[in-house]
DNA sequence: TATTGTTATACTCTATAACTATA
DNA sequence: TATAGTTATAGAGTATAACAATA
C-alpha cells in the first residue's frame, strides 16, 4: 500500500544549513550594512559606488578610469556614466594624463574635497552604527579575516 | 600669481581609506566567494538564489513562498519566476497548505532531494576553496562575527 | 481589513561587442 | 597589435502598484 506523508506547515524557518556557509553569512551581513549605508549617505546624494570612486580619486589624485575599474571591480563601460555624473556635479575634474595620451587623470575639485570629507565622516558613523554589536577588537578581526579572503 | 599644481600619474592604487570600512571589506569578500560559487554551481545549473531556495525547501518541507521571501530578503513578486523555474524543472512540488487556503506549501521532489544533496556537497567544497586562506578556527570566528551584524 | 500569491512594470546593476584614438 | 575610453545594448537583480482569492 502507498502511504502519503502528511503535509505539515512550518512555524519558524530553519536556515541552519545555509548558515554554515561563509558565503551566505557574508552576503547577509553585506545586505544589512549596505542598507544602512544607502540610508545615511542619501543626505550627500551619494550611492555606495559613487562614494567609493570619490574616495579613490581623493586619495589617488590623477587616477585613471581604468585604474578605478580594476580597483573596484567595475567594468569600464559601467564606469562611464558614473564618472560623468560626479563630473557634471562639479565634484571631479578630468585632466590630460601626463604621459599617456589615451588616458585621463581624475582629480577632486574643492567641492569634491569638501563633500568627500563630509561623506567619510558619515561613513565612519554609519559603520559604527551598523556594526554596533561588535567590539573594536572584533571589528578589527573581522576586517582582517575578510581581507584574507579577497586578497588570497 | 597662480601656481598650477603638477598633474602626476599614479602607479599603484591606494585603497587604504576604503579598507578601514567593514562594509567595503564585506562586499569585496562577498564578490570573491560569489564568483567561485557561480562557477562551481554551474554544473548543477543552479544560481546562488536557486540553491538557497532549494536548501530552505529541503530543510523546511511545506515552507511557503512568503516564508521564503522573508528568510532570503527577496520580495514576493521576484520569487514567483524563481519558484516557477525550479518547479518546471521538477525539483519542487506545490502542495495545498494544510491550514491556510491562500498559501501553498513547497516540497522537494526526489529529483530535488538528489540535486540538493549534490549541490550541498559542491557548496561545501567551494566554500573551503574560496576561504582556503582561513584556518577552521578563523572560518568559525568569521561566521560568528558576521552573524552578530545581521542578527543585531 | 489584512495577507498570500501573482501580474505588470520600472529602475538599477552587471555584462558583452564594437568603435576611436593613442601607444 | 594592444590599450584607454566610450557607445550601444542585453541580461540579471531589485523595487512598487495593483489585483484575485482567502483569512
Amino acid at each position: 500500500m502507498t502511504v502519503t506523508s502528511p503535509r505539515k506547515s512550518i512555524t519558524s524557518v530553519d536556515s541552519s544549513a545555509l548558515e554554515t556557509l561563509v558565503g551566505y553569512n557574508t552576503r547577509r551581513a553585506s545586505l544589512v550594512i549596505t542598507e544602512v549605508f544607502v540610508e545615511r549617505m542619501a543626505v550627500h546624494d551619494l550611492r555606495m559606488v559613487e562614494f567609493s570612486i570619490l574616495s579613490l580619486v581623493g586619495h589617488n589624485p590623477g587616477i585613471t578610469s581604468r585604474q578605478l575599474s580594476s580597483a573596484l571591480s567595475i567594468l569600464p563601460p559601467n564606469l562611464v556614466s558614473l564618472v560623468n555624473g560626479i563630473d557634471k556635479r562639479g565634484l571631479v575634474e578630468r585632466q590630460p594624463h601626463p604621459v599617456d595620451g589615451r588616458a585621463v587623470g581624475l582629480h577632486l575639485t574643492s567641492a569634491g574635497e569638501t563633500l568627500l570629507a563630509e561623506a567619510e565622516h558619515t561613513a565612519a558613523q554609519l559603520e559604527m552604527e551598523s556594526t554596533a554589536s561588535l567590539s573594536a577588537a572584533e571589528r578589527k578581526t573581522l576586517i582582517r579575516l575578510l581581507q584574507k579572503i579577497y586578497r588570497a
